[in-house]
DNA sequence: CGCCATTTTGACTCTAGTCAACTGCCGTGG
DNA sequence: CCACGGCAGTTGACTAGAGTCAAAATGGCG
């Protein structure tokens, strides 16, 4: 993947823009979208680039709006989501470090999409990334790999916002959230949720005292166990995953 | 779109393999990824496309069989669905002539897919595809397009099956196939459903009771009429909108 | 320490699901 | 030609799982 190329990449891109974080040492870009791009071109991803730091709440994408920047995020969690009329709210997904935003190429951004926890993120104007590809296929190659994914999680969604009961679902969040972290060379037992429990049922298609109520039958049912805000342990990955698929 | 590039289209392609349709007359081509190619390369595409019929009830494509072949819907309605270990199904889309099956570039099919009514469609070995997208990298921006429009289609379903009422599904169902239909041509109010009630309540998240004395509600309270079996006439527009999302 | 947001729990409601019966339609075969 | 069987669709009666409303408990933070 990587060719032969004199690597000064920390000198180009602090001479260009002091990144906090060269693109070549990002932790999340093995993961992520700019790992098409070998180590001596990525000054020219990097000359797009800016960082952005997003406070915790704060709506950095609004659905309607004009598509004017894609986002890569490097930390933190993102909730994305999508609202009717009378304030109903469907959150579509969560975005860890190395997720992508944005890659809906449309003229304007289908989902809203918020900061759950503090998040840092690299900031691409659409209109010069969108140059990029025709220099770098592999970003395009890499772009179509991503939306594959994101297509085949929605699919997944589907089922479960469609077929599933609450304890499948509750399950499978859980589950899901302990693969993703492992992906990310995260702990994998002690499941962190940086959301609040009214975003997991917004995601879930549930309200919050089903989500809770989920929760404390599974806690008493000896699958989990609540530890401190936020972290849940899976005391029985297979009974879980079980539960997960109606067995 | 087009170069200039003598065309012999039609004996090309009967020489090597005689096609029902050559791609360059194909009515779903510009809807599809096959517009990516220029008519005079058309024939690239031709050789390694099969057109296959495939009957009513046959499930053609497998969840986990691995993914050899990718297809393009001509003619006809396909169901895709995934199926959970006991039974239950979620219906994740209906393609229509133009619709483009196998967009998840993974190795095995992520779902399975089974022909609704009689169907047409040009079937591509994946190997011989990817080997197409270096050579005409308009295919692979173009497929990029449709990923973004599916991933489009699957937020607002997973807002349908998430947050929406059986009334506000059932008209934002009927609205769906409207629009489609719109859009490739054919006619826009006296709805087609080729589809079964139970299919209809596979996708929707619901039961086949359900949907029906849904269509019985609407039909009370003059949104719809009924007519033959799978003709469904939408009699207030407008109002069905605003059903659709909640008002 | 006290406030406010979040979470949990309880009591009750209601939408959609389940089970069952009935209708209508179509194709098959006597 | 019509009787039969089977499937799709509709309708009814009842149930259950999740939603609603309300209040108490918990916990983080100034």
């Amino acid at each position: 993947m990587k060719s032969a190329c004199a690597q000064q990449v920390q000198s180009l891109s602090s001479g260009k823009e002091p990144l906090p974080e060269p693109c070549a040492a990002c932790a999340a870009r093995v993961l992520s979208v700019c790992d098409a791009i070998d180590d001596c071109d990525l000054d020219r991803l990097a000359a797009i680039t800016s960082v952005q730091d997003i406070a915790r709440h704060q709506i950095f994408v609004t659905e309607g709006d004009p598509a004017d920047h894609l986002f890569n995020v490097t930390d933190g969690t993102v909730k994305v989501y999508k609202l009717l009329p009378d304030g109903r709210q469907q959150i579509t997904g969560f975005l860890l470090a190395g997720d992508f935003l944005g890659l809906s190429f449309l003229e304007r951004y289908g989902c809203s999409a918020e900061a759950v926890t503090r998040v840092r993120c690299c900031r691409f104007p659409r209109k010069q990334f969108a140059a990029l590809l025709t220099d770098f296929p592999g970003i395009e190659r890499r772009l179509l790999g991503i939306a594959s994914n994101e297509l085949a999680a929605a699919q997944d969604q589907m089922v479960l916002l469609g077929r599933k009961t609450a304890r499948e679902r509750v399950s499978t969040f859980l589950l899901m959230l302990s693969r993703r972290a492992a992906r990310s060379g995260g702990t994998t037992d002690p499941v962190i949720l940086p959301m609040t429990r009214t975003d997991i049922a917004d995601y879930l298609g549930l309200t919050v005292e089903t989500v809770s109520r989920t929760f404390t039958q599974l806690k008493k049912g000896g699958f989990i166990e609540l530890r401190e805000a936020g972290i849940v342990h899976l005391s029985n990955l297979s009974a879980l995953e079980d539960l997960s698929q109606g067995f």
